[in-house]
DNA sequence: ATAGTTCGGAACCGATTGTTACACAACTCA
DNA sequence: TGAGTTGTGTAACAATCGGTTCCGAACTAT
């Protein structure tokens, strides 16, 4: 009945994250976007209505495959108690970092910088942090000797700790930190324990 | 000999920083800045040079103003103890955030972005964010009970939790995180001191 | 008075922004 | 084969960006 698409929407979507990913919402003009994709601009707007319509598109990409990979290794008993999960976490973001990876968290920046002002995008920005959020305090309830009420509040310490990180990860700024900061939540873990 | 200047350069500055704080480097346009300083074009090239001097200027003007007097608090004996100092630091952000101020902090945030691709602007930041993490580091050190071998790393951990949680500040996400935070610092201190 | 400097303001630069319009190509279905 | 439909590619859009240059007016110091 027409002319078949010439490139594979999941494909572009996968490459538009990482063309965000790095450079932010706002920062991630449009000629950047069509060479990352590959694409011109007719097929883009065509596909994908608009630059924000994209964007939402590729938020939800992240949390169903970045957020939730995070949260399953978080919940999965086969990854080792509550503790050892969430030092993986961690220490997955510092390898990260050591292999050159300085982009940060897609959600993280998105949500301090003016692109938090709209409404769609705060809303999706806010549920992959909760999301996370969730899947750090869930680990947590996997760790003996913390108290449940202790829970909610050890997570969002957690949580706060790994926003953090990955804005430092993102300065490339040689404080120093990043190399000792599974250590850092190690303690906080082993010392919330008793 | 010449015509005197009509405007106030220190306040100028102090104004230009207050637009920076709040929009970040890149998306401060030039007429935000000519609003919120109230000058003109001509007379701000004038003074100032252009826009990249300018923020140099406020950068130091931030750490000269708002790091030091956070420092200053940390370092003070009159303040409390080292436990209290730490405390009011993030106290004082909490207190912020719920008086409606959502500018985050200007040096993470100039951190996050593209800005820091410039060296003068990354050594700029990074200078006010090793001020801090010194601050953080002496009154750790007037804590007692806690080893100081262990210092710098709590120090980084604090520091770490003071970046996240002024990105969250920014974000205006409804994630109830800033509400309880302060216990959070309160627990990680009292928890490494023995 | 005069030389020297800064003022506010407008005009303009080239570049870039996201978006739209349109002609053409490619495909399916009848 | 031809009609209908949709994607592709490119040009052009209006708006804005940061930055520069000009101007007459205002003012001070000599």
């Amino acid at each position: 009945m027409a002319r078949p698409r010439e490139f594979d929407t999941d494909e572009a979507l996968e490459r538009a994250m990482q063309v965000f990913w790095q450079h932010g919402y706002q920062d991630a003009s449009l000629p950047d976007l069509l060479d990352g994709m590959g694409l011109t601009r007719g097929s883009l707007y065509k596909a994908f209505k608009d630059k924000k319509s994209l964007f939402l598109l590729v938020l939800d990409r992240y949390e169903s495959a970045q957020v939730d990979a995070g949260v399953a290794m978080l919940t999965d008993p086969a990854n080792g108690d509550g503790r050892t999960r969430v030092l993986a976490l961690f220490g997955g973001l510092v390898a990260a970092v050591a292999a050159g990876d300085h982009r940060g968290c897609l959600l993280c920046t998105a949500a301090s910088s003016a692109a938090a002002d709209d409404v769609e995008i705060a809303s999706a920005v806010h549920g992959g942090l909760a999301k996370l959020q969730q899947g750090i305090e869930a680990a947590i309830a996997d760790i003996e000797g913390i108290a449940p009420g202790d829970r909610l509040r050890l997570a969002n310490t957690l949580l706060t700790q790994y926003i953090g990180l990955r804005m430092l990860a993102r300065s490339r700024l040689p404080m120093g930190i990043l190399e000792q900061s599974v250590e850092g939540v190690a303690d906080i873990l082993d010392r919330a324990a008793r």
